[in-house]
DNA sequence: TCCATCTGTCCAATATAATGGAATTTTCCG
DNA sequence: CGGAAAATTCCATTATATTGGACAGATGGA
């Protein structure tokens, strides 16, 4: 039993039927939205089938989402309580930049994330990754560049920023010393 | 012409030839990591196919990615901003409890608040104070006890629970170090 | 220069994904 | 409770992904 892409498919279906359903729709609804017959997102949500790229990313596209910003949602987790040992962490070896998976599940509205990034460099999300969610970030240590759309915010260590609307929104660390956040966001 | 899965079967087909060349990686070297045949990885690196999940998932885990992190690569947020300084702070002064409203605004619907709990000390919450909100709590430092209904859990620092259905709650330090944890929640 | 090895692409076969429409199940309303 | 409508699943077919091994070209060492 490949154990990887089985736990993969598991929660792709709960996941893309998750989506689904907040939004009220049936399976012909997103199969219109998304380009994607019935049968295939049918197949999707009972875990009988791998979904292509192409086909992934159709159903993103529905939701608003970037493929990334779905499978961000994916690899979340449905226990409701996280241990420190087993949040996902990833890293960008290019800038170092470290990301922690505190809290996401699919049953609960409200996920954490914490970010260390390094001096000097920066993150860029589109638009589209804040689809659908309402988000704040919290400075815990060092300062944070937000440019958020056309905005541009300076937080300083304890500060809070509630993000608005979707829109382009680049993460910057302009000083010499490391900068730690946590962000917060509720899915509607 | 379908752009949009055009424009991911070309990106993925660069980043994953990327991937593999900054580990100095031949094909067979990356087919025997991820568990794919050389044949599937030559074709997407040529953009020939959308491979399925499947692939995707172990070509992530071959690069020591996730699935989210590797399409994070493939692909690139009223007042709004509450300085540290401004954020209320509230101190119960029989037991020591000290509350910091980190983020609330009636236009956002994720609030947040950190909480210092004393040693020994414990706060009980009516399941009213539950109604129509969704619940995290993440553990910074210390020990943190949360009896939520019938349910009892332990939390070290770092866990992270998230709540279900309201329920009177129960926060309790049972340590003689103080605890300090951070509340996140969404109001539906 | 030649040969062995490595690397990437091709090929035919197999496995699986995706589909349109039919069939079945579920839901809702009178 | 029954029937209509909506939603989901099934089916047979087509399209495409994946594969092991063959093949062609590149590379490096004797």
């Amino acid at each position: 039993m490949d154990i990887l892409v089985d736990d993969l498919t598991r929660r792709l279906a709960q996941r893309i039927r998750l989506e689904r359903d907040q939004r009220g729709w049936s399976l012909a609804d997103l199969a219109k939205q998304a380009d994607v017959s019935k049968a295939t997102i049918s197949k999707i949500e009972r875990a009988e089938v791998s979904p292509t790229a192409a086909v992934l990313v159709r159903l993103a596209s529905a939701f608003d989402l970037t493929f990334a910003g779905l499978m961000l949602r994916v690899e979340g987790s449905n226990e409701r309580l996280a241990r420190a040992g087993k949040q996902p962490i990833w890293r960008d070896p290019e800038t170092g930049y470290l990301r922690r998976q505190v809290f996401s599940s699919p049953v609960h509205p409200v996920e954490l994330v914490r970010v260390e990034l390094p001096p000097k460099q920066s993150v860029t999300l589109p638009a589209s990754s804040y689809a659908h969610i309402r988000q704040l970030v919290w400075v815990l240590s060092g300062s944070l560049t937000i440019t958020e759309g056309g905005a541009r915010h300076e937080l300083a260590s304890g500060d809070c920023l509630g993000f608005g609307p979707p829109a382009e929104t680049t993460f910057a660390n302009e000083t010499n010393a490391a900068c730690t956040y946590v962000v917060a966001l509720a899915r509607s």
